[in-house]
DNA sequence: GATGAATGAGTTTTCATTCAT
DNA sequence: TATGAATGAAAACTCATTCAT
């Protein structure tokens, strides 16, 4: 991987992010990258080439971010950091996340098992902590991290630090 | 309003909710429609223009659903009929419904406003069955909302009924 | 000749002055003439058949400008009105000539002939004048005033009383 | 400026000429340069970036012509260069000339600075010359200039060596 | 006489992609 | 590896014109 190459996935990261991948072109992306626009079909053969590589290095970062709570044994904690997930995300990667929940919508196939892990983790954890109905109480923690994501790289939840108490306590956390 | 800017209309929210509004040429949607390009053009000035005309009707249909939401008196059915929304959709406006979460990731200033009569008639329910945060709790509410929802146009709920009698369970509604 | 009509005409003339006639659209016309863009089609056929009409308007004031020249009979008064014509134009005609002016250079058979009239009577007046060159003097004189009407209408006269004495002394008017 | 991006200009600078600017199509120009009409909006951003470099190179010929007469130090010489200009302009460019005739007359804001310098020295000769009044003087030769390059252009002069001797003895060039 | 919905061909412009260097 | 000239297809949009009412 080259610093040219780099460059590009960085900018058309930013770029899918803050416009969406079908109203960025591959001459918006190599001029932020300061490189010519062949090169961008040298290194990822077609946009569609850099869109993946862009989601595979989402795929990367989801993993890093939920390695630890998959990993964690006792259960209380698993919920917990489920839960904080969206709140100890640095506000600078708020844009690659973004793109991320963008991409969800936009593309067909966006790979949906990439939560499995996750789902898996949280339902054991549930069962552990002997709730009456541990996969659905895993699938309701997933649907509101999901919600409260969605509304934070929104920039629609004005005290983080609030909300993010508040539900922890909800779950005596 | 004649039958072919109606049929333009209609078309137009049903590729920009399949394929995304920049993924649709106005081509495909006077096909669709069955009319000339330029059609769309006289009707709605831009492609923008047509987006435009989109959203608003979502916002008109967005209004009926939570009418009768807002107008409830009881506190109890106020929660109950929020979060059954998704619940309640009749699946041949997933379509529609999927574009409004879609849009609100594509466009640039969308009208964020919306939930606000929704939030306000939450919180008062909530203050009036005395919980101790009514505003967070009507807050972690719409997230719900909106973390079922999104799940359920993604397809990824396999049995909605469950989830549901799960959901109204927890708020012992 | 229906009010409406009449308003196509003077919106045709005013809009073909200030843009040309190839950068203004029947469209363009109609909105400024407060009238459907189809009663142009009723009135003059075509776009082309409205620029006759326009066209025909310009001879008939053409013609009515250079009418008492024509029949003057003192010579000098003759070579006097006309190089006094670019001088007399009310400031509202203005746009109306520079559309003349504009058209002789965009339409490819713009009736040349038009100055045959003028021509005659001027080089009659610099015969009995007894000049050397009567014709060729003529033909001086209409090119002066070209070239003296251009410069008025393009705004690029400052003291227009100034060039016009300086202009009659010289030919000792 | 590559051997295609010059095939543009060229194809750009006749059509315009022969047809009009606005009645000139980008792809008419890209068929007539034999590349494609992407390639035009590559080199010249839009069509109207295609008719600054048209005019610019319009300005560049224009200096050309007049180097001479401004650097010349002979009053009568000055004067007499000036004069002589529409008759010296070889046949093979009359196309170029009247496009720029057509420009002044077809665009908002040409640039009318452009005889400033031939302005200077027109009334500096006839100051040196002892006339009484240079400026007017200068004026009226542009004006006679102006006049009959016009007519040469649009082809109603018959006899150009005549009229050119006519008008330099009448200056007593 | 007048409207305005509708069209089809054309216009300018953008875009992903290729290729010689 | 990297450039940038070049392309062809498609995009958004405009325009003169027709026609039913």
């Amino acid at each position: 991987m080259t610093v040219k190459q780099e460059k590009i996935l960085q900018s058309a990261l930013q770029l899918f992010a803050l416009e969406g991948y079908h109203a960025t072109s591959t001459s918006k992306v190599a001029k932020q990258a300061g490189v010519s626009e062949g090169l961008i079909f040298k290194h990822y053969t077609s946009k569609e080439g850099l869109l993946n590589a862009v989601v595979e290095e989402g795929e990367k970062r989801f993993k890093n971010l939920y390695a630890e709570i998959v990993l964690e044994d006792k259960p209380r904690q698993v919920i917990k950091k489920t839960l904080e997930l969206p709140f100890i995300v640095p506000e600078e990667e708020y844009g690659f996340w973004k793109l991320q929940f963008k991409l969800k919508w936009e593309l067909k196939d966006y790979n949906t098992q990439k939560m499995q892990p996750m789902m898996f983790a949280l339902s054991n954890a549930f069962k552990n902590l002997e709730y009456d109905n541990p996969e659905l109480e895993a699938e309701l923690v997933l649907h509101i991290l999901d919600g409260v994501a969605s509304a934070i790289l929104k920039d629609m939840v004005t005290d983080k630090e609030e909300l993010r108490n508040f539900i922890l306590t909800k779950y005596k956390l």
